[in-house]
DNA sequence: CAGTGGTCTAGACCACACT
DNA sequence: GTGTGGTCTAGACCACTGC
């Protein structure tokens, strides 16, 4: 580990010059912002793979030349941000889907009373899995070309017997390649945690933009209500590390048995 | 301030003991933890207001007997949940919905296209306002009993001249006590910083409860849409400090010309 | 200039988990 | 016991603000 850090000290005077002359903000940040970014990117490589455990703070520490505390602040905010999770006594393991207590981390629907967990896991259904040249739309949303290959899928989760949620997600085909219904079908639990140990894409955060819509006549026939019906329309847009879109997802939520949760602060 | 706090090396070992004879959960918080909770008390009993500035990190080591980084570490988590704003050089200040980059701290409704800065402020439009006594849903929502007195509003706010959201607010009688229609539709500026400087209630956070929904008569009446046509519902309970909820809101968002905005981590 | 928050260090000790 | 993360301290220096 030959990388070379910048103290604030070495090189602050210098550099707000040289920024200054350029007309560039200065673009130094802190040491522990630096030992975050070198963190980082051992995860995006893949040298600690989620649910792995990485080096404690103080083999980093020394790694990287710095004092335990410094490497502690990089890694509490890389917790804050639920990339990495700490355990006293144990050390500091990379984030994962799996082994989670909430099953579904990106999935806000609740039961109007009660939680999901009570209501069981979903019944899975998958109704189309195709592979096709990206539209336009598709292809903005997940930073590729038109006529880029992906994957769609199109699936029904049924909650206590009630089809409740109707979604399309769209994969980019290259770092899918492989995946088939089958593989899909025959898998238990999450698609996250698929993602992760069968192709190395661990989805990060996720943005969402959500409107009500009336039913189409397609979609009532998979939910089971009638054309027309309100339907809550949940468009997600996923990113693995370094906030590369990874997966758009359209789901349509039935909203009268459930209802989708939020926390603002 | 003759405070008592306890560190944690006087007290782990005997309480431990002790709360395991009784039977109870070592209830021990650290000393930054301690620290947080009085200058939470400190905010709540209002000593400092939305807005001031409050002591800086040395005087506060000092009150309490603590090292600046403890008070730091305190304040560095009351930060992390907006409770407080902090601005290198010249101090911490109480938050405030005033003065706040964003208008509207709560509302995630996005035009399909740029921002809701770039739309000017909404018109609002008071379509009533009276004082009753709370229906047993409602008082449940605001921690009352069902019979006490509660202020209703319901208002109209429309983006560009298109009506996009119907609201209907509930607060309880007495914290806002004086509260009148007049006194609202003169205000300009968002409700919440009424709410801090006129009754010195500070809403910390929120839960949003979603659905989608088909436009009654009165409602599609309002906001200039189709009977049956789908509207987001938002019930929205908001809370002040000590997660006391202070405000129920019941929205209907047309989402044909803007959407609801979620991020997910 | 002095005062504020922000960064960095070094060292001590505590709480927890495994062996 | 050993090693991990968690807390607490003290002191140094930096960056920003306003006098």
């Amino acid at each position: 580990m030959a990388t070379t850090l910048f103290s604030l000290t070495d090189t602050a005077a210098s550099d707000h010059e040289a920024s200054a002359a350029v007309g560039l903000a200065p673009a130094f940040s802190p040491l522990y912002q630096q030992i975050k970014v070198l963190i980082l990117k051992s995860l995006q490589t893949g040298e600690w793979k989620p649910g792995e455990l990485i080096p404690s703070e103080m083999e980093l520490a020394v790694r990287f030349r710095v004092s335990q505390g410094t490497v502690r602040k990089a890694i509490d905010e890389l917790a804050a941000e639920n990339l990495v999770m700490r355990r006293q006594g144990k050390g500091t393991f990379v984030a994962t889907h799996a082994e989670q207590q909430v099953q579904y981390r990106f999935l806000r629907l609740m039961p109007n009373s009660g939680d999901l967990r009570s209501e069981g896991p979903a019944e899975r259904q998958i109704i189309d899995c195709k592979r096709l040249r990206a539209p336009a739309d598709i292809a903005r949303s997940l930073a590729l070309r038109a006529g880029d290959a992906v994957l769609q899928l199109r699936r029904v989760l049924a909650f206590q017997g009630a089809p409740t949620i109707l979604e399309d997600v769209w994969l980019p085909g290259g770092p899918f390649k492989g995946l088939t219904a089958e593989r899909l079908a025959s898998y238990r639990g999450p698609m996250y945690v698929l993602f992760e140990t069968e192709f190395g894409v661990r989805m990060v955060r996720a943005e969402e933009k959500i409107r009500a819509v009336a039913a189409d006549a397609a979609s009532a026939e998979l939910l089971g209500v009638r054309v027309g019906e309100p339907l809550l329309s949940v468009e997600r847009t996923a990113y693995t590390y370094n906030d590369l879109p990874m997966e758009l997802r359209r789901g349509l939520y039935c909203t009268d048995k459930h209802y989708y949760k939020n926390e603002l602060s």
